[in-house]
DNA sequence: ATGTTTGTTCCGAT
DNA sequence: CATCGGAACAAACA
């Protein structure tokens, strides 16, 4: 049993001899062997339920890609972490890319669960949201429509691209104010949003030109083919040309006929 | 070369 | 003290 002398001995050790060393990856050897029991969403958040009340957690930012894969497949691009995973007496692995490092994994346990919950406002997707309690989060974020709705503390699971095309939908200008919205645009707002992102799901998520989105399987999702606003030149209602501008430092397109600021 | 990017967190300003 | 907004994180691409 290690006590000060021990560590204190080994850490000089390892000091000594590693500093300025690059870790260039890691491997967890063996034994971990706990079973994956669900797969399921927090948020923008996979959550794997794993045995013995722990839970493996990914989020994938911007070009994090999570890839079932057969062990001998020559390595994907961007890996990052690699778990090999034994089922029905063959092997497999489950590969954690990203690009641009902005994806998470940690592992945590069942009481920290809750803390992530804690986090995120109402999933859009959850049919207990109701179009009040939708708007009074809203109205409680201070500042304008689109920047609430990306504000996954407000209401979790719209991302910029759906943003964009959730307004264009409701003919709602991205700077209005949310303080603004009555509850007959905040019902139209949940509907759309649920509308979008359901479609979305359907045709399996959305690839831009970057291709970085793929499913599990490295497949492309289709949905690009039917943004609304999102990436387009004219507006598919009125044929006005497109607006683009940064809102909050993120890209932002609108009809500026279809989507006009009152207040 | 510079500007852009599907997301989130942190820090300074208000 | 609470809240907001923008920079930063990092890499690839046009």
């Amino acid at each position: 049993m290690p006590e000060l002398p021990e560590v204190h001995t080994i850490a000089v050790d390892l000091n000594k001899h590693l500093s300025n060393a690059v870790i260039k990856s890691i491997e967890i050897k063996n034994n971990f062997n706990k079973k994956i029991i669900e797969v399921t969403r927090i948020s923008k958040n996979i959550v794997l339920e794993l045995s013995s009340e722990t839970f493996l957690i990914f989020h994938l930012a911007m070009t994090g890609r999570l890839l079932i894969r057969k062990s001998d497949r020559p390595n994907d691009d961007w890996e990052r972490i690699i778990l090999t995973l034994a089922k029905n007496g063959k092997t497999g692995q489950l590969r954690f890319c990203d690009t641009r490092m902005f994806g998470k994994a940690e592992v945590i346990k069942k009481e920290m669960i809750n803390k992530l919950k804690s986090k995120y406002g109402p999933d859009i997707l959850a049919d207990s949201l109701s179009p009040e309690e939708f708007l009074s989060v809203l109205v409680a974020k201070r500042t304008n429509i689109k920047n609430a709705l990306l504000d996954q503390s407000v209401v979790s699971g719209i991302g910029n691209i759906y943003a964009n095309d959730l307004l264009w939908m409701s003919k709602t200008h991205p700077l209005t104010k949310t303080n603004s919205i009555k509850i007959a645009k905040a019902k139209e707002l949940l509907n759309n949003a649920k509308e979008i992102i359901k479609e979305a799901i359907l045709h399996r998520g959305s690839t831009l030109s970057d291709k970085m989105f793929v499913d599990a399987f490295g497949k492309y999702g289709t949905h690009q083919n039917y943004f609304r606003v999102y990436d387009q030149r004219n507006c598919k209602n009125c044929g006005t040309k497109i607006k683009f501008e940064k809102i909050n430092s993120r890209g932002t397109y609108y009809c500026p006929t279809c989507q006009v600021l009152k207040q």
